[in-house]
DNA sequence: AGTGATCATGAAAGCGCTTCCACAGTGGAG
DNA sequence: CTCCACTGTGGAAGCGCTTTCATGATCACT
């Protein structure tokens, strides 16, 4: 059957298109990539060879040679339905299509399963099925920066990650200088108490962020204790600010480090019959979508997450393509405020 | 360098390990897949080879010859800004992934260049870079259908695609059934005159609602006549609802294709002064984290998004085992009339 | 005309793995 | 005691591709 000519059944192989074409395998190989010491001819009845064959070739075959996937990770660790259901998430993921569709490299998504460990995502990793990783923690750190260094994949990091910061490439948004913007507004409107619903403090833009806060605060004189940690989702800053305005009553600024949970202080405010911003202003922070759609819409700090995560994926490229020198880079984005009403 | 021994660097091969074990390299390979015809005793020197070398099978050369790539894809034709700001889009992955947690398989995102034809897109598939596919349709289609039938590529859609539906698998939400009963919470409270905003015409969904609400409305003897179409996003419903109550300034009842362009038609009521729902009540479509968060709150049709994917997960791995029979499946699930204050 | 340098080419050697096949050993049935 | 089925094993063939290397052929200069 596979003796000569074309064969039964299944894909066209390259052997069959150096036949038909005439040539040896090692040009007709030569013509498909790139044509380098081709000559027009050969090259020409090659294209015509593939054309008629269907020609498409196998990609385990040539990336077991060639030690090159042409597919990068995205590796989200521990995801749950906040990571889902966080416009982040989407957004992330168009950033790096964005970069990828310039190159003709896929994009395998690497979520780990909740509460299994992390340790398939890492095999699949170790196992080089693909050439290089992004990596958007989102999440405390569980050592995956200091295992994925070890493993010598390339890899960038959406966000600081915990620890190794100082050994991973990573892109950021500044989270402390957005925070000390956000809360700058509310200080210049005259707020003469202001209080903050932070974030999780497993998660570094969320301390980031309460730093950013303190900075502002003390820079202005004012005290930094009324503290309150919410979980990023709107439940959790509802309970957060019911928290928060009970030890504090006092309160007519909030910084709240999201808009999802500013959403859900809002409703508390609103069910307190505190006006905003006229008897508390608030700030939050993300404008990824629900700050316009909040009564009134919040003042907020806009996170350019698709020019992180494109810069995120242009560098590991250049990693992989051992463009860059090796050592970790840190590319810090600085983050827009948007003003709207309730501030 | 390479021998005898261990190399020099890269990772162990299969050979290293025979070595270490003391076996051939069949023997290895059956121990490290499965174990069949093993000898106990081989089985645990193969175990015991591949945790001190840190083995890990180089996946190309394993799919080279047992042409399985264990991925599958998940392809998105033409997403443009809505796919991503659809929190439809996060969850469809949630549900392929709770699937894929069970098993070894991974996930490739295909993601067509918006602008681009899928050509890419197809050849990466005609590639057999993957088992098989998953395509979230939710867009014209393309012909995406019949060229992947043609590929013979196992494969699922994600609600129903626009033609070759009968030969091909998929599973859809009985959008329908959805918008039937959406349209009759507004006729059992005494609605009187309904409109609807229906969505873009190119998409299988939008047009099985809006033959949803025809049906509703026939078969109470009202007029159907009310219609205007948007785009599934909060503007496109806002332009939709101002056309709407243009044209038709008595209607009391309005049922909304999405809770995105609802939430825009409820901006256009406000502003016009009327109240919801007592003059005119209003019904979304999704439940998808909008609808609970406008205001009044929508009652809306619950789509379960994740239930889809995961049925349609199930449905490709069987198809890619070998499992189904061949012959292409159609599996259809009721969506859930959930009631809050919009009517 | 002679000398290198440059170019296009094909033969062949793998990349690391699975699987077919042949073979020896074992035990149970006749 | 023979026969046969079955089990565990290793040799070897290949999966489809890239890439090195040797080989002529071609070219631009002395």
């Amino acid at each position: 059957m596979t003796s000569n000519g074309v064969r039964a059944g299944g894909s066209p192989t390259l052997d069959e298109v150096a036949r038909v074409a005439g040539v040896s395998r090692a040009t007709a190989s030569r013509a498909i990539n790139g044509g380098q010491r081709v000559s027009a001819h050969a090259q020409s009845s090659v294209d015509a060879a593939v054309r008629s064959l269907g020609y498409v070739p196998n990609p385990a075959a040539r990336s077991l040679v060639t030690r090159r996937t042409d597919s990068i990770a995205v590796v989200v660790p521990e995801p749950d339905d906040r990571v889902f259901s966080d416009p982040f998430f989407a957004r992330t993921l168009r950033g790096v299509n964005r970069v990828l569709g310039e190159s003709d490299i896929q994009l395998v998504l690497l979520l780990a399963r909740p509460g299994a460990s992390s340790e398939r995502t890492l095999r699949y990793l170790t196992n080089r099925h693909v050439d290089g990783a992004i990596v958007v923690s989102h999440h405390r750190d569980d050592g995956l920066a200091e295992q994925l260094t070890r493993l010598d994949l390339p890899c960038v990091f959406g966000g600081r990650p915990w620890s190794g910061g100082d050994r991973v490439t990573y892109v950021d948004i500044d989270n402390t200088a957005g925070e000390r913007e956000a809360t700058q507004v509310l200080i210049d409107r005259g707020c003469q108490r202001i209080g903050t619903i932070a974030g999780p403090s497993d998660m570094t833009a969320a301390e980031d962020r309460l730093a950013g806060w303190r900075e502002a605060m003390s820079a202005a004189g004012m005290r930094d204790d009324a503290v309150e940690h919410g979980d990023f989702t709107e439940d959790g800053g509802q309970r957060a600010a019911e928290a928060l305005m009970a030890a504090h009553p006092d309160l007519d600024g909030l910084v709240v480090a999201s808009d999802l949970m500013a959403s859900g202080a809002l409703k508390v405010l609103a069910a307190s019959g505190r006006r905003v911003p006229d008897d508390v202003a608030v700030v939050g922070y993300d404008d990824l979508g629900v700050a316009e759609r909040t009564t009134p819409a919040l003042t907020t700090v806009r996170q350019p997450v698709e020019e992180m995560t494109e810069r995120a994926t242009r560098l590991l490229l250049e990693q992989i393509d051992g463009r860059s020198a090796g050592r970790p880079m840190r590319v810090i984005i600085p983050p827009t405020l948007i003003r709207r009403d309730s501030a």
